[in-house]
DNA sequence: CGAGTGATTGACTTAGATCAATGACCGTGG
DNA sequence: CCACGGTCATTGATCTAAGTCAATCACTCG
């Protein structure tokens, strides 16, 4: 869901650019919010830091993705924010987002349907988690994935490692859970594409 | 997040009540949205079917959840609702509740401030999920979980089989990790309370 | 032409799921 | 008032799926 679909380009506008060293924090609990951040290059985690000093990830951003829209129904941070690597973000300040979803209620109904379906995906991504076996969940994945035809899934712009770490799995077993499937005759795969076939076990 | 934190009353009072028997469906793909629902009892999932009549399961709402928030800006719901046991639940017409965003900034703010935590939950929920390790994963959960004082997590209102289940436990490797911990001297229990201590290896 | 990364496969190990059994509680119906 | 059925908490034994380590091949990029 890019930030185009929904932030007016006059908040955009006024976006700050900030560069981060890996390291640095970008806010920290208990700061005044100026805004929610849009990851342009580079990590940024999301952490709190307990009493004994241990860290506690929270999430962890990659470029597109957006931290800290609840800050902007919150005078301060609720977490701190720090690059993990080399990074740049946007800071969409917060008194122009808010200015604008109150003058313009379809720029408010955009955010909070890009939230919805944000909540929507990550309730999903969090029941894909749910099931414990390697071949299950990648037929989940491949089910939620495929396209119009309902048979196809297309990679293209991810690699295999890159989709084994979003369903929790290591690279290996992704690939060896694949080529089972292959060899089950359940999928069909030609280069960054993979078919379903039609003839499927009852469950 | 109790609905009531955010949905005004006037909307509230516009709900419309439904029981669903164990399997009915509350609605189906491509239907018309009537509006988005909260699950009063029992449970419904959210569900979709491939081609090959296989049900891929997107999430289970429990009594307290909302689903289909995302159905206000859509004009069709995008997956099944199937009540997968006994169920009574709750529909707040689409209309009302955008016809009260309309005219109410801070209602729709509120929406929005609602999501955008639960985002954040959920994000918060995956990135536990990540952490292989039982030990790990319950380390996080309290951490996360400790009251204002930094060490202190109370389990009251949930059973330890409802936070292994979130945790994505079984059962009892929650019991074993926890005893674990508690031998390892890093937490004491008492009751439905467990206290962090502070001697904690560093990481 | 190396260096770096993704894709793939093999071998080995282990953490956690699963199956089982037990005791503590709790409500409830006779 | 108590026996009975149900659920939670707990612990033991066993098994296996998936993680980890490791090696190879194919590419791509300066």
């Amino acid at each position: 869901m890019p930030i185009t679909d929904w932030l007016p380009a006059a908040v955009r506008a006024q976006a700050r650019e900030r560069k981060l060293k890996a390291g640095e924090a970008l806010f920290r609990l208990g700061d005044k919010s100026a805004g929610f951040v849009e990851v342009v290059s580079g990590r940024v985690r999301l952490s709190r830091v307990d009493r004994a000093g241990r860290e506690t990830v929270l999430y962890v951003a990659a470029p597109g993705d957006t931290v800290a829209e609840a800050s902007l129904f919150s005078p301060r941070y609720h977490c701190d924010a720090i690059a993990s690597t080399d990074a740049s973000v946007r800071i969409y300040p917060k008194a122009a987002v808010l200015a604008a979803f109150a003058q313009d209620s379809k720029a408010a109904q955009g955010f909070a349907a890009t939230l919805a379906q944000q909540v929507m995906t990550l309730r999903t991504r969090l029941e894909q988690r749910n099931i414990r076996s390697a071949r299950e969940r990648v037929r989940h994945f491949l089910a939620l994935n495929a396209g119009e035809d309902g048979r196809t899934v297309d990679l293209s712009g991810a690699t295999l490692k890159e989709v084994a770490a979003e369903l929790g799995l290591s690279h290996e077993a992704l690939y060896r859970t694949l080529s089972a499937l292959e060899r089950a005759g359940e999928i069909a795969r030609a280069g960054t594409t993979i078919t379903l076939s039609r003839a499927r076990a009852a469950v």
